[in-house]
DNA sequence: AGCCAGGTTTGGC
DNA sequence: GCCAAACATGGC
């Protein structure tokens, strides 16, 4: 069993209340998913997380994917312009952002797309079931990502029998294009912008996608993904109200920084479970008295 | 019944 | 470039 003494991630936060990966299940307060085609179970201790089954390798991996490198009790300092960012980081401690697998991430927010958090992970459970390699951990089924070709190889009518509806094609094309050569494992060495622009091509992806997966799966902690919540709350905690999500994506990012997107994390999640008050008409907000 | 959900695509100016 | 409509599905 690896031990990671200290760490202070809250895994329930982070793998399941966070939406930022969908695939990951809980049995009696362990928390399972496949990982690098090998299953994983990761525990709370005393003072830390456990895993099982260790090796080296393993730990190494998953180090990063919870991203414990990062210091995160210098967030706060780091954003001490920002009233509201103290008041939402101070909320929610133990939120990571993690470091995912960029297929895993992609796949998952095209079929964010106008979607809910409930049905995002009905449906990504879904095609781990339908298409993913099957695993086995305590008596538990568990399902790998299904890996591109995979995906490419099935037919749209049995991907709409899932419930993916009009996703269904964006996603096949998207697979096809990753099979046939897209850069998805170099976007994390390109400069954002860059990264941004290529993952334009896929299909289903337009900006607010491609900053999940730069963010989710890439490492680029500066995307910025603005959602409707996000929207909202740039409005009402941050005064900026433009027209269109990019702009205001542009804007928090100038404001913002090197590390816009981890906390976009706390702000999106105040946000959404209602932690810290915000209107649900974008721009109609009298602000936050913080 | 109608609106909403971690939006994107398409087609019209 | 900006804008509106269409797009599947399920929960409230």
């Amino acid at each position: 069993m690896a031990r990671f003494a200290g760490a202070r991630v809250d895994l329930r936060l982070t793998l399941m209340d966070s939406a930022q990966a969908f695939h990951w299940r809980e049995f009696d307060g362990a928390f399972y998913a496949v990982l690098r085609g090998a299953p994983v179970k990761l525990w709370a201790e005393a003072d830390g997380v456990a895993a099982a089954p260790s090796d080296a390798d393993r730990a190494q991996a998953l180090n990063h994917y919870l991203d414990l490198e990062r210091d995160y009790g210098a967030l706060v300092e780091q954003f001490s312009a920002f009233p509201v960012a103290r008041e939402a980081i101070g909320r929610l401690p133990g939120l990571h952002v993690l470091n995912q697998d960029p297929w895993e991430a992609l796949v998952a927010f095209i079929l964010s797309a106008n979607n809910n958090l409930a049905r995002i992970r009905q449906l990504v459970l879904s095609l781990c079931e339908a298409y993913g390699d099957r695993y086995e951990l305590d008596s538990h089924a568990l399902y790998a990502f299904p890996a591109p070709d995979r995906l490419a190889a099935a037919p749209e009518a049995d991907l709409r029998a899932l419930g993916m509806g009009y996703r269904a094609p964006f996603l096949l094309r998207t697979a096809r294009q990753v099979c046939s050569g897209f850069p998805l494992d170099e976007l994390c060495r390109m400069d954002y912008e860059e990264a941004h622009r290529t993952l334009l091509q896929l299909s289903g992806v337009g900006d607010k996608v491609a900053d999940c997966v730069l963010l989710f799966g890439c490492g680029h902690a500066s995307a910025f993904p603005v959602d409707v919540w996000v929207e909202r709350l740039m409005a009402d905690w941050f005064g900026v109200r433009e027209k269109g999500r990019l702009k205001v994506q542009r804007r928090a990012r100038e404001m913002l920084g090197g590390a816009a997107g981890i906390l976009q994390q706390y702000l999106f999640h105040c946000a959404r479970t209602g932690a810290l008050p915000v209107n649900r008409k974008a721009g109609g907000g009298a602000g936050l008295g913080v």
